[in-house]
DNA sequence: GAGTATTTTATTGTCCGACAATCAGACAAG
DNA sequence: CTTGTCTGATTGTCGGACAATAAAATACTC
């Protein structure tokens, strides 16, 4: 029948007139922050109640310090900031390796597309360079994941749109663990990543959106098949230790 | 040559173990934390230290309270908390509109056939009160952009996935104001959002994923000729003021 | 005068102690 | 069984303090 008549402490409002202020751009990125001392007398509160203020908006990047540095200044949240949050999000809420997988079979398709449309050279180059890297990769499994990694990251670059580049980071985080591990037990899962990444690398080179889209698909289904042959049940939670999950082939 | 080594404040520290132990579900969800003195005891270090690791938790959506209460309980971050800083972050980095479209012609298809395969007679349900709802509503231009962004929300819902779930929120968030621009000056753009949720809700109730999907591209790439008819740029960037972007027809 | 040491200052991280506001229960009264 | 009253616990906020150290300013060297 009422709504609450919702106070809200000084910390919160601190931090959200210091927010606004930054997504209107009126603190512009890099812009270096007054001191805590300051900034408590502008606002008229004591440091403590700034600082708190302060932890919230640093734990949502949109503050940061230079390396080392001790005064904070304006940023923006960063693909790992975010990657990290939406990641943590995602297994806290219990998410499995095949919605994850689900996802990513929804989205590469389209970022190859829009890479394959709007790809510029500079971004291309960057493409075919990771894709050789992997290729020339042998044995070291973390770097090789990385590498994979990497090619959707490049890719996700060549479309251009932030809004790709910002979604990719936490669905391969949530991937690379599970792809580790067929990468390990599937012998032919290197050759088989590799020839898609040729073929999607060619699409985009030949700014065909459709066969880039086509054969992104079926390189994201491959890792499917990845997961059954490697023994990983499609049920897994992420974030879960896999080596308990994958069922014991020696 | 060498890496910086790295020390981190306490207020750092105390945040990082707390997280972990949530992570790991050693604090399940719903479980209420130890007081502020009891947790400065127990980590050794000042009040204000541990409120600071508290606060950046709490924005992180890993901590709570209860409405009104005091006591900050366990929890995970909510639909809200991450469509509201993954729409920040959007924002930050001047996405567009046709970005974040795009967006949403590469997921929403997937989400749609995830919902066709896989919908509960009960999410069915919810889905096609969504659409009614919305079929119903007249004038009250800010209601039907609600329910708009509900039954997106609902298919997500359908699809029992907690990755489309939490991807959906902060691009249906960073598209209301422009549907609402839409819905104002296009005048077909009811009929046509309400024809196109009646052909997905039925291809979901038949489980028809293709026909869902198929359904869902026709659906979305009509906002974008929504754009063009209601005289909004593409290359708006998101969060800007609307009004000031779209061409002035009165 | 450009670059390198050295000193000085400013700023952060942390602590301590304090107090009002208020939430959560217990308890009493109607 | 609801309403009022009391009590204790807990949070939000404050003020002041101090060591560590980053940043700025100064002196020094070639």
């Amino acid at each position: 029948m009422f709504e609450p008549l919702g106070y809200a402490p000084a910390y919160l409002r601190v931090s959200e007139v210091i927010r606004t202020r930054i997504l209107r751009r009126e603190l512009p990125e890099g812009e270096r922050l007054p001191t805590e001392t300051e900034l408590a007398r502008q606002f008229e509160v004591n440091r403590s109640t700034v600082r708190e203020a302060l932890r919230k908006l640093e734990s949502n990047g949109l503050l940061g310090r230079r390396r080392g540095g001790k005064r904070l200044y304006v940023t923006r949240p960063t693909r790992e900031t975010i990657g990290g949050g939406l990641s943590q999000a995602f297994a806290l809420h219990r998410a499995r390796v095949v919605d994850v997988w689900e996802a990513l079979q929804a989205v590469q398709p389209g970022i190859a597309a829009a890479a394959a449309e709007r790809r510029s050279p500079k971004a291309l180059a960057q493409l075919e360079a990771t894709a050789l890297r992997f290729a020339a990769r042998q044995g070291e499994r973390e770097l090789a994941v990385g590498d994979v990694a990497g090619f959707f990251d490049a890719l996700g670059e060549a479309g251009a749109n932030p809004v790709f580049t910002l979604l990719n980071e936490p669905l391969l985080r949530l991937l690379k663990p599970s792809l580790a591990v067929i990468i390990d037990r599937v012998p032919q899962a290197r050759s088989r990543i590799e020839s898609a990444q040729k073929e999607i690398v060619a699409a985009v080179k030949a700014r065909d959106p459709k066969s880039a889209a086509e054969w992104m698909t079926r390189h994201v289904r491959d890792f499917r098949r990845g997961y059954e042959v490697a023994g990983i049940p499609l049920s897994t939670e992420v974030g879960e230790d896999l080596n308990a999950a994958v069922s014991g082939l020696s």
